[in-house]
This record gives C-alpha cells, sequence and structure tokens, in this order.
DNA sequence: CATAGAACAGACAAGTCTGTCTACTCTCGC
DNA sequence: GCGAGAGTAGACAGACTTGTCTGTTCTATG
C-alpha cells in the first residue's frame, strides 16, 4: 500500500526496502552474523540511508522484531490458527498446525525471539524486546484457554509455551513431526486444565531432594 | 588429579586452565561474544600456548562443547537423575529435578547446545557435534523408556527431549517453575506410552489444511 | 527553471576479531 | 652448566565491525 519497493522515487522505499532485507537477513542467520554492510549492499541502499532511518543497528534490530513480531506472532500463528478453528480449543490446538505447516514451509528458519535472546544475552535491551514479543503471545493463549473455560490460565499459558519453544527448536534441530508431537502434549494439557484441582498428582520426587 | 591449575611448572596445567576459562564463559555468555583475547587474559596464559594446545577457536569450542557434555549432559543431567529415582520411570521425571536445581543454581547459564545451534546455523560443524550431543541426551532418555517397557520409545524420546528443551528455554525467558512444569507434562507423556496404541487419538484439525 | 530533500557512492575512523610470529624466560633432565 | 620444551609478552597482519562524513545525483514541487 504505502510503497512499491522498486520504485527508487519514492521517499518511503528506502526505510522499506532496508527492512525487508533486514527481516530476510536478521529471521534467517540471526544478528550477530549480519553487518549492516551486507544489509545495505542487498537492499540496494547508500549507507547514510540505512543511518538516516534507523540511528544505529539496534534500532534496526528492534524495528525488525517489530516486524517479526506482526508477520510471525500475529498474522501467522494467532490470525491462521483462529480462522482454523470455530472454538477456542481448536484454535489453540490449531496453532500447532500452523507451526507445523511453517516448519515445512521455505520461511522456516529460526525461532528468531529465542536466538535474539540467545544471542544478545537476557539483560540486552533488544532481549527485553524480544521477551516482550514471546509474553503477547502467551496473552494470546491465556485468552483462548479463558474463552474456553479452562482453569489456571496463566500456568496453562506458560506450559503451553513451553511446547511450543520446545517444538520450534526440536524441528530447527531436524525434527520434522515436532510440532505434530507437541500438539499431542498439547491436546492432554488442555484436558488437564478443564478441572480446577491443581496437579498436586505429581508423582514420586516432586521437590528435589537434598544431597 | 592431572594438574593443580596453580602450579605454571606443570605442562598440563595451561591447556586445562584454557578450557576451564573457555567453558566458564563460553557457557554464560555464548561462543561469538567471547573473543580469543580474553580467554587468555582470563587465564594467564599467552596466546602462542593457547594457539599450541587448539589450532583454531573452533577446536577450541569443540572441546568445551566436550566438556559439556560430560558435566552438563552426563555428570549432572544422567547420573545425577539415576541416584535418585529407584526405576525407569522415576529416573525419567527426576531428570527435571535435576533441571530445576540446575535452573535455580548459580551454574544455570544458558542452554549450550541449543546456544551453539542458533549461534552458528546448522550447518557449522561446531553445530553438528552440539546435535551429536543432543542426540546422546536422547539417546539415554530412550534407553530409559525402554526399561520401563514404555512403547514407541524413539517418539517418546523426541516428546520428552521437546519438554526438556522448552522448559529450559523457559526458565531462560525467566519461568522460575518451567522444570515443574514440564515435568507435569512428562508424568502424562509416560502414561500415554504406557500403552502400545498410537497417539491417534488427537483431535479435531490434525493434519493442517489447505488455504 | 530552480531549489530543497532524499538517496547514492564510497572513503574513513576507531574499534573488534582471529591467527602468526618474534624474542625472551623458566624449569627439568642430562 | 646446557640444551630442549613449554610458557610469557606483545607486536603485527588482515579481515571484519559500526558509525561518520563528504560529495554528487536524482526527483518533486514551487
Amino acid at each position: 500500500m504505502t510503497a512499491d519497493p522498486e520504485d527508487h522515487r519514492n521517499p518511503y522505499v528506502a526505510r522499506e526496502r532496508i527492512l525487508r532485507t533486514a527481516y530476510e537477513l536478521f529471521s534467517r542467520r540471526g544478528i550477530r552474523a549480519v553487518g549492516v554492510d551486507e544489509v545495505i549492499e542487498r537492499s540496494s541502499v547508500a549507507k547514510a540511508t540505512l543511518y538516516r532511518h534507523f540511528r544505529t543497528k539496534n534500532d534496526l534490530v528492534i524495528a525488525f522484531l517489530e516486524r517479526r513480531q506482526q508477520v510471525w506472532t500475529r498474522d501467522m500463528v494467532r490470525d491462521e490458527s483462529e480462522r482454523r478453528g470455530s472454538t477456542p480449543d481448536e484454535q489453540l490446538l490449531a496453532m500447532f498446525d500452523v507451526l507445523d505447516e511453517w516448519i515445512h514451509s521455505d520461511d522456516f528458519d529460526r525461532c528468531t525471539f529465542i536466538n535474539v535472546l540467545l544471542e544478545m544475552g537476557p539483560d540486552h535491551p533488544v532481549s527485553r524486546a524480544a521477551i516482550d514479543c514471546l509474553e503477547e503471545l502467551r496473552g494470546i493463549v491465556k485468552e483462548r484457554a479463558e474463552k474456553a473455560g479452562l482453569h489456571r490460565t496463566e500456568e496453562f499459558a506458560l506450559s503451553w509455551h513451553i511446547l511450543m519453544k520446545g517444538s520450534i527448536i526440536a524441528a530447527y534441530e531436524g525434527d520434522g513431526e515436532a510440532a505434530r508431537r507437541a500438539k499431542i502434549m498439547a491436546a492432554d494439557l488442555i484436558e488437564q486444565h478443564r478441572t480446577p484441582d491443581g496437579p498436586e498428582r505429581v508423582p514420586a520426587g516432586s521437590k528435589a531432594g537434598g544431597s
């Protein structure tokens, strides 16, 4: 709508082209592994232009994370799974179908937010932005859990998130079935949270003992 | 046994001191973020000494991964959980108790193998070493599953691994209860695999549909 | 046509990184 | 006492990093 990235006359175009290239490169290869020079060259832009639109590389990374949040978390995971299920339960489980498709698509690159978190360390400002992104995803899960009438939704969302993150890493490691495996566990998790009673039926050794 | 790291006269000492420092730094801050100069300075060693013992930084990283495999995967996760349970089931579940303790200890740094994998990309030789390490962990899980008389142990181990990886990442992100959450799901997973029937009771939308 | 704003091209500074190399010192065994 | 082997100290090369800065060219608008 705003800009045809080929139209060099449009002033909005340079920024968009930079961001698109950055998205492509950062999401596939990580942050540290991609230098601004490469972004500049691949987006056919002058260095000064990049630094006019983004004060530092960090600013560019933050902008990239925002776009990732829109494209991945919202447009893909949230909206696509919502479209595929008619009840909150189905919509929750459909998230893993979406992940499964993503994993097998050409777009499957790497888990950006986790990657940033590990690459920059937990205290880096960019990492904090990544953590916010992950939190939004959990919010979506929690909301659906509430609509589905589940109990202990906060804990539910955290457990659910473990399954999502774990399956994405497993897929990255080479397990093509990871999302389907996680979905099975996710279905059980839903059942566990249909009742209000806590998970106090955990087998032996719940609390880690001393020496 | 081999060496007192303070004894500068012992020829085995320099290598050990370098490796110890590398372990400390790499496991806490990642690979790319730590340069050889820092390793050299922190281990009070000359640059030539480091490069005498390790041909390149990559070689040092590989040696670090081997040590990590011993210290983390084998000594900690495998042996410690074995000690804590008397049956294979208990030993499996105790893995999450060990993780829980680790997460809350000062030693909790980051998930080294996943970190390397993401940092270097899946095709890097160092990443392949990391994948081998992760595979060994799954082998331990599979073996215990067989001893416990579970079915479809290969798939069981892969699912189990999703829970482990997911909970470690979640803990890194800030969820201190991640290992305990994962343990609950793990207990359910064991129950699922007590019977030989496949997981074909997955709810609606198992196969992701088209557009 | 003229001028302002933006983009382009690319040199440059200042720092990082890995890996090499020289020159000196220390200690052990002969 | 002396030579060998290992360690120390640190300069250095060459590549890479982010970010600045100087010009030039293009385009839209008055």
